[in-house]
DNA sequence: TTTTGAAATGTTATAATATAACAAAACAAA
DNA sequence: TTTGTTTTGTTATATTATAACATTTCAAAA
């Protein structure tokens, strides 16, 4: 489990990802478990591949990854991928067409994800404040929201140094 | 023009959308001047096609009724919208693989969408507080913002009062 | 006015992402 | 152990998007 209290994770020398993944299999595991879902080989694979990478992946990168086992095809992966959505492990990057695993599966929500275009790590938070500012804004208009994409593209903390270093 | 100060466009019953094309032709027409971007034929139907929807309308769909005018193949549908996105007349929907008229072509900006899921109708805005959440959530966790995709999907006033009625 | 080079468009093929439809297997509950 | 439901396998195909190269258009130079 990570130190941090905040659900941010843009990874870094620090982290400990196998402890990472195995907590988050546990979390998984549970979560199902509360939901009487059925977590199955194929699932807890995806799930796990999902997670390994620690950042946004695509349906057919996940593929490839999971043919290293056996044969397998497009639908068994979306099939997979929209499970664990359903449920909230993992969540869809729209503006990239690919998945991530979600850091608080315990408590369903939405968030927000900050993307570093040059590691490609990420961190996904539920801020308040946004929340709020995007629930006020739609009240304002009359706007009844059900669900909200918020994808913010840059560089993370790591990046912009090594990027200050060689400039 | 729309009387409203708001660059929010749910289209209505009082919605002249007539006017609407046409003024956002002309608009269109001087940001390519003031770029010194050449608004052909193409990009100017291409651009007309998708205001005239007035809801996100696939590159596909564009495609289609591009069609009607003669043969036309998916390439130039893209790079008719990829200019479009470029000098910021039309903004891309993510979530939906779609396409929207942008409503204040005349300064560059990212904006927040909010779309109908029932009649699909989409305002756009650039709301200040949602900015400024971003931007303050970014600093505070030292990430460097490039692009944002805010997508809120619902149900637009007119609709939540149809759906009211029904239920 | 003609030439010329760049920009735009046409055209064909294909890549990348995602789903439909139906068959087989696995599983939980009766 | 049966039975009905859920999950997975399999094949085919839909949808979204781009690569690569040929042709045309156009504006500005000569």
């Amino acid at each position: 489990m990570t130190k941090e209290k905040l659900p941010l994770h843009f990874i870094n020398e620090e982290h400990d990802h196998e402890a990472c993944i195995a907590d988050a299999m546990v979390q998984a595991e549970r979560v199902c478990q509360q939901q009487k879902q059925r977590f199955t080989a194929l699932r807890r694979r995806v799930f796990e591949l999902v997670w390994q990478q620690h950042r946004p992946i695509g349906a057919y990168e996940v593929l490839e990854l999971l043919q290293r086992d056996g044969r397998a095809a497009p639908p068994t992966v979306y099939r997979a991928l929209d499970f664990l959505l359903e449920i909230g492990l993992v969540h869809r990057i729209a503006s990239l067409n690919a998945y991530v695993g979600c850091i608080q599966p315990h408590q369903p929500h939405e968030g927000q994800f900050f993307i570093c275009e040059a590691c490609r790590s990420y961190a996904e938070l539920d801020d308040g404040a946004i929340n709020a500012a995007i629930a006020s804004s739609a009240e304002e208009h009359g706007f009844s929201v059900r669900q909200h994409t918020v994808e913010i593209m840059g560089l993370c903390p790591h990046c912009q140094k090594k990027e200050d270093e060689t400039s």
